[in-house]
DNA sequence: AGCTTACTTTACGTTTACGTAAACGTTAAT
DNA sequence: ATTAACGTTTACGTAAACGTAAAGTAAGCT
């Protein structure tokens, strides 16, 4: 396992296209070393693009994604600085727990349309029951 | 709380404009009753905008709404459809706890970093006091 | 030397999800 | 009667997130 990757390897592992991440690096998302004019990933850079596409499937904005990877490696400087961090990390807490909210309840919807669904069934295979073997004809 | 809106008053309520709801209704998401030329949206749509304004939240596109929210009215039928209708549900369901887990990591990633910052913070206090109050001088 | 493979930049094209303006109809108030 | 409020259709515009060539470079194989 090497310690860093073409751009065509990295993009295969997250089965995206190497223009997508170039594209993440346009909007300053990631940043990888140059090796001449070739782009090199290190583990770090990995790990950025991998959040990129975790927020990606969140239904967070390339521009968001940008604010929230900051804040990841963004825990230096001066006391005011670091309550600031602390502030903006609240808000995004609050915007993935509004987010698992909707999850929730998305589930609970499906669960009950399934358990609708499953009583249907049965339903109808009482009904089966009953036209072949005359057990209460309704 | 009348049992019917019209469009802006419906737009008005989840913070959208008369131009969404259309533009949702263009894509089959939602089909108002009519008035005249006007639209009429009864209690019916105004949950199924709720579902789709949840849905993009999600970060679903338009088109996966649409089947989902198919899911959500669709339990009739026969015992075939059924069937098939429960293996679409429990795809969607394995969808949703993906964003779940999904949801889970950033906000231990998030939590992680703030930990981190409060660390920072506290030893900016105790460099303070060792200034202040000459306690040991690293 | 020539070909292949991997990578580069530049730039125009495309899909999604609306925004925005134009031109028009209906109902209610002044 | 006219203005205002609310609605309609039609259509062009736009931002985001890439896709898709085009044209060139640079390293490695045969």
């Amino acid at each position: 396992m090497p310690s860093h990757y073409g751009i065509s390897a990295l993009a295969r592992e997250f089965a995206v296209t190497p223009r997508t991440i170039r594209f993440y690096e346009d909007r300053g998302l990631i940043a990888p070393l140059r090796e001449g004019q070739r782009r090199i990933y290190r583990p770090r850079d990995r790990v950025r693009l991998k959040l990129i596409l975790r927020g990606k499937r969140l239904g967070f904005s390339l521009k968001e994604i940008a604010e929230i990877i900051d804040l990841y490696d963004a825990p230096q400087g001066e006391a005011k600085q670091l309550h600031a961090l602390l502030g903006r990390i609240a808000a995004r807490r609050a915007e993935l727990e509004a987010k698992r909210a909707d999850v929730e309840a998305a589930l609970g919807h499906l669960d009950g349309v399934a358990a609708e669904c499953r009583a249907r069934l049965a339903a109808l295979d009482d009904d089966d029951a009953s036209q072949t073997h005359q057990r209460r004809p309704a």
